[in-house]
DNA sequence: AAGAGCATTTAGGTGAGGCTAAGATTAGCC
DNA sequence: GGCTAATCTTAGCCTCACCTAAATGCTCTT
């Protein structure tokens, strides 16, 4: 499987953002890569013409955006290694969270798969990045966020969306992170966010921001 | 210290190699370097323009090559990087010796100086690296190779100036690595190499691997 | 059917990094 | 000093990976 020339930075992270989109609304978008990816539309459609004749995606103009199975091996292997980087840069060198996402985003292509798979055997197959994001399967999109859980219910933080240091800061500050419990205690009218209770603290979070954080019933849970 | 845009790889590639043919023989030669990076002349001239100009060397046609304070600093720093990567990878993840220069090859350019300072941290400060280099030192040049030791005498294998994956295995496989304890049995005419005996069983090295295999009397020595 | 909103093409730019061929310089030797 | 071999540099050019603005094209909704 797979052929070994080495792919670029550029589309190693093209392939990550299409992957990250993909199965959410309609899928990755010209627009929505571009936003997020920092680069105006017709760099997107250039570069989608390269992954197309890559193999790595399949794609038509005007089409929808999809990733053939080639490419969705080499993007699973590249989110695999970022989130590996991450557990790595948490658990073994104590990197604070907030500045652990950038870091992975330059390991990630840095890594062999061989040391990947070390890192994974050394940390004890770990199931998810310190974000919450599952290191091995798909995430399950379906899950909720702050902003549409119900009021009044305990809850557990699955994941962080938004991974940003400052962002990240934030939520550190204020013990929102995988794991902690939270409660829904209203909702803001008019744009003016989820007022969440954790740890005996209140904070009002943004609807932005709050659209980011997923959120489960508490229950059998993974580690963290 | 130390403006902040970030180098391209291959000026960081430059760097090193100038950094590692600092003070051996007459320094960093246009042809040396073009050798040791795969690379014509021409080109290594053309890039030894962009490190003056960007102040990291000093350097006038045809004349001698010398790091800046600044380029210096660099060079040494991104040389720690690659040696601190490479006691992650072995003392950490248990990657082969052989395996492990290559990938600190790419690391090197991906960690920051944060991370590279925690890893340091965590493995409490090495003073080499696993090829027996110093990590935070300028190395000691005027230590004797195989190829020059004195006959019969009892020697132990300092660092190896050669880390490709071939000679590294080929070592491994002899036991033939820093701490180790070798003697020069003979050494044969007309290139025809040394006769080592170590652990017992006896070697012939040929001239040019010999000659990067550096040796000292033992002695206070520090940690592998 | 018409326009809003995306997506694509076109045409073009930049920067890094490399190469060849030819000429300049230096060093070593007689 | 004069010659040659080895080494460096210059000049000119090329490719590749990315990116952009502007104009055009498509599609979907109403």
């Amino acid at each position: 499987m797979g052929q070994r020339e080495p792919l670029t930075n550029a589309v190693e992270e093209y392939l990550e953002a299409i992957h990250r989109f993909a199965g959410y609304g309609d899928g990755p978008t010209t627009t929505r890569l571009a936003d997020h990816l920092n680069v105006k539309p017709a760099s997107v459609t250039g570069m989608l013409r390269r992954l197309a004749d890559l193999r790595l995606i399949t794609y038509q103009r005007y089409g929808r955006i999809k990733l053939t199975p080639a490419g969705g091996r080499l993007a699973h292997a590249i989110v695999r290694r970022h989130r590996l980087a991450e557990r790595l840069l948490t658990d073994v060198l104590e990197v604070p969270l907030a500045q652990v996402h950038d870091e992975a985003c330059r390991l990630e292509h840095a890594l062999s798969a061989d040391v990947a798979g070390r890192i994974a055997d050394k940390l004890g197959d770990p199931e998810l990045c310190p974000h919450g994001h599952p290191i091995n399967a798909q995430a399950d999109d379906r899950m909720a966020s702050l902003l549409d859980a119900p009021k009044g219910r305990v809850l557990v933080i699955v994941r962080l969306e938004n991974e940003s240091p400052e962002v990240v800061r934030y939520l550190t500050d204020r013990k929102l992170l995988p794991n902690a419990r939270v409660k829904v205690k209203a909702r803001e009218p008019l744009d003016g966010g989820v007022v969440v209770e954790a740890g005996g603290e209140t904070h009002t979070i943004g609807r932005d921001l709050a659209a980011t954080i997923r959120v489960a019933r508490p229950g059998r849970k993974k580690r963290p």
